[in-house]
DNA sequence: AGAATAGGTGACCAGATGGTCACATGTAAA
DNA sequence: TTTACATGTGACCATCTGGTCACCTATTCT
């Protein structure tokens, strides 16, 4: 399987996104953290960070007995390049703004 | 479905981004066009531009009895900003260009 | 050492997904 | 008004995916 396989696919569940959604706010929880906030059993919380980690989405580092998670942007970054060129990127991102306003999100 | 699930399990398939890569290319394709590129039915084809167009990535017109198809990069960049804040966002820019660099892709 | 804590593996099963086919509709050309 | 072209639908099947469980290893605490 392809790396930017890899990437779409990990990003394609629900869950491994809230996963992400919990890291982007706080970097470097263990597994037991990040286990006690989703509604699932401990093994179907490691696979998806497992998928998470083989994608290069989360980065992990070991420390004694616990094994802490952190979030890496780039492959999100490097899909955006895919399909935004440099040119439009202005006019999209005035779009996206415009949009987060009109949902109250600022 | 929530819009943004349909958006991440619209881009999950290599052959529905292989699509869009087609589309950035070159905008307003038939499915006919489109079709003769892939290595399948023209049924499979149709199936994978349905989600894409459900998910909001591409955008149709009808003239006659030929489809148009259109990228829409809006959604693309609505992920980016999901896990990309603006303060980190010129670090990880530099990055992915340094990438970009290495690999020779200008 | 023994108990508790944190993380890991392989097998298994229900449900989702990708692709094909028979068949059907609407539009344009001859 | 036939004939060809462009797109559409529902059923079907092999394979992939998400989640659980029984069982296992490594580290820390008492």
């Amino acid at each position: 399987m392809s790396d930017d396989d890899r990437v779409f696919k990990a990003l394609a569940d629900p869950t491994r996104r809230f996963l992400l959604d919990l890291l982007f706010a706080r970097d470097g929880r263990t597994l037991s953290e990040l286990e006690s906030e989703l509604e699932m059993t401990r093994y179907g919380a490691m696979k998806h960070l497992k998928v998470l980690e083989e994608a290069g989405l989360v980065i992990t580092r070991r420390s004694g007995r616990e094994k802490h998670h952190f979030l890496n942007p780039v492959p999100i970054r490097l899909i955006h390049d895919r399909w935004i060129d440099k040119y439009t990127e202005r006019q999209v991102s005035a779009l996206t703004e415009l949009k987060h306003k009109l949902e109250g999100n600022t």
